[in-house]
DNA sequence: CTGTTAGCGCGTTCAA
DNA sequence: TTGAACGCGCTAACAG
């Protein structure tokens, strides 16, 4: 093991020169004579020189500003579950003179997005993390950044003809894919499949569901014929009005027995179900982990719940403009997050603090 | 927000005092008039102050020395995993003056073992890290350590009876009952169960897989009667042996269409099942992400897998004994890992995957 | 009891 | 082209 512990001034020492001189080469800052740069060279070749990073982050007296754009959230939602990896994330960071500060918007209110864009444009900031959701406005706000050469980077969702230094996300396509799979193990001639949808396909916010919608009916192209579908289609708030709706589905439906929604909002469905003992389904799929969902798997009306570590998310965001910003290293363009499946009993062993 | 970075110079100025004396209170360490103490005491109470983490490991000249008890790995395996994540550990807190060194030993080898623990004894450390094999020799290991006051902990397998910081690991029982519900949600009445099992259950370092195993026919218990079970009993080094007792066992059981290992060798069983494309199960499931296993994952062998994050136990496994050597913080007595499933599908996404 | 001081390892002047 | 000196925020030893 070389991992012996050597300074800058050891260096010096052992190259015959002083700390200053090292430490120009070590930066390639220039102004060293040749003669004293092959000292210093032929110590660190043999040496496995470490830099302290806590001296350096002491000594430096730079500072950074990241912001992030996101939606606002409630407690215990997605976007809060996102703010609190970049509250961690703020926190490590913190010393090494990085703030963090948000400009958030109201999910899917087009008006409320462009101002927090047109508010993040007019700082003076350092790296900038984007929840995207109108993809014209988001272009606007990147051509900005690109122009004046703020790096940004993209969570949760991906927009093309970007260039953010790295978008980190789930694999949407791939994570429907394997909720059919899932779902569709118990699969028995006769059972008819059910998505539970919201209306508003059209939201540049729900693009994210129509990719897992895709890679879901992928997996059914792939594997069954002949399977019954529907489409059941809900409100977003109106509870009262989607059960009628399902009232009325299930009756004249008894043999959906397995079910998938692609939104956040399964627990709609798995409410409903504890209402209705009588309707036994045999699987239902949903994705993330409101803890409305979660009591519903706990409680047995829901399967399957996909989890997309929107915590490691915002963690990992932060952390990669950091290592951007801040320490210079290459970043990989993509990060997909893991594909978490969790069940009733795996639930309670999940944790989302890692790296 | 307060986000707002001060310094013991920033808050002995506000309460009219010297930075020594601030730090005094700060550290209780006494010899501080009750009037100064009030004085900052108020203004902490006003500010959230947080230390400069990097400044107070720069200041402190103690150095700390973690050993880590574990089974030598092979690379890619089981305990190889958990290296990297102690290694990965080890560099982050390398700057915090904590080394961090191996004292290995050839798993289920008790004379190896003891030598391990002989000279665990015989060293001056700061924390102990123990991957425990034999219950006895183990409890004389930390009744010594105990003796002095050398703390230590547990990952993989908790011991009784011992008294270390934090045990890390998964609940196996409960992994074992997960593994049930997975993988009887496809049973049909007729289906027959097998267990792949291995000859040495007495083994002390199989006691992870009774438990699992335990968990396993809880859940049957539970939930199905007039099951037919079989038992087979494999070679841990013998594949030729095992291809016989296979090619036997099959033949004789053509409806033994499920399947389930709860050792890390699953892949005995899926490459078999690939040289016999005849044999068609339904679910076979099995533990740990060795190479091997993840080969068949994706051969489509072997259905499910289920993880244990070994990289993350290594690594929490040092981060914990720090923050209680060296932060002196407290440490919660257990902290379970996450009970991972993977499938063809996410294992590409997985992290744990590790390098 | 309390203020002062000397580092920890590194980056950054500033003279020489 | 180079070395020496200072300071980042904190701890610990020391002198009052």
């Amino acid at each position: 093991m070389d991992t012996k512990k050597f300074t800058i001034k050891d260096i010096a020492r052992m190259a015959g020169v002083s700390a200053g001189t090292v430490d120009r080469v070590l930066h390639q800052r220039g102004d060293v004579s040749e003669r004293s740069r092959l000292c210093v060279q032929r110590v660190l070749d043999e040496i496995n020189y470490q830099p302290n990073r806590f001296a350096i982050a002491l000594a430096g007296k730079k500072s950074y500003r990241m912001v992030c754009l996101l939606p606002k959230g409630k407690e215990g939602d997605y976007w809060s579950s996102v703010a609190h990896g970049i509250d961690r994330a703020a926190k490590e960071v913190r010393d090494y003179n990085v703030s963090v500060e948000y400009c958030t918007f109201v999910h899917a209110d087009e008006a409320s997005y462009q101002a927090a864009c047109q508010q993040v444009m007019k700082e003076k900031v350092d790296g900038v993390l984007i929840a995207p959701n109108f993809r014209q406005t988001t272009l606007e706000l990147t051509n900005h950044l690109d122009a004046q050469g703020t790096p940004y980077l993209f969570i949760d969702f991906n927009i093309q003809d970007a260039h953010p230094i790295c978008y980190i996300g789930q694999d949407s396509r791939q994570s429907g894919y394997l909720a059919a799979k899932l779902l569709m193990r118990v699969y028995h001639e006769g059972d008819e499949l059910v998505f539970f949808l919201t209306g508003s396909k059209e939201s540049p916010a729900e693009i994210q569901m129509q990719r897992r919608f895709e890679g879901f009916t992928t997996y059914l192209a792939e594997h069954l014929n002949r399977l019954m579908m529907h489409d059941v289609i809900l409100d977003k708030e109106d509870q009262d009005y989607n059960k009628q709706v399902l009232d009325e589905f299930f009756m004249h439906h008894p043999d959906a027995r397995l079910g998938a929604t692609f939104n956040s909002r399964v627990y709609s469905i798995g409410r409903y179900l504890e209402q209705h003992p009588e309707i036994k389904m045999k699987g239902l799929v949903g994705y993330d982990l409101l803890p409305e969902n979660v009591a519903c798997l706990k409680q047995g009306t829901v399967d399957f719940l996909i989890g997309q570590r929107p915590g490691l998310q915002g963690f990992s965001g932060i952390m990669t403009l950091c290592n951007h910003v801040v320490f210079k290293l290459d970043i990989s363009p993509i990060h997909y997050m893991p594909i978490d499946l969790l069940m009733k009993e795996n639930i309670d062993y999940y944790f989302e603090k890692e790296r």
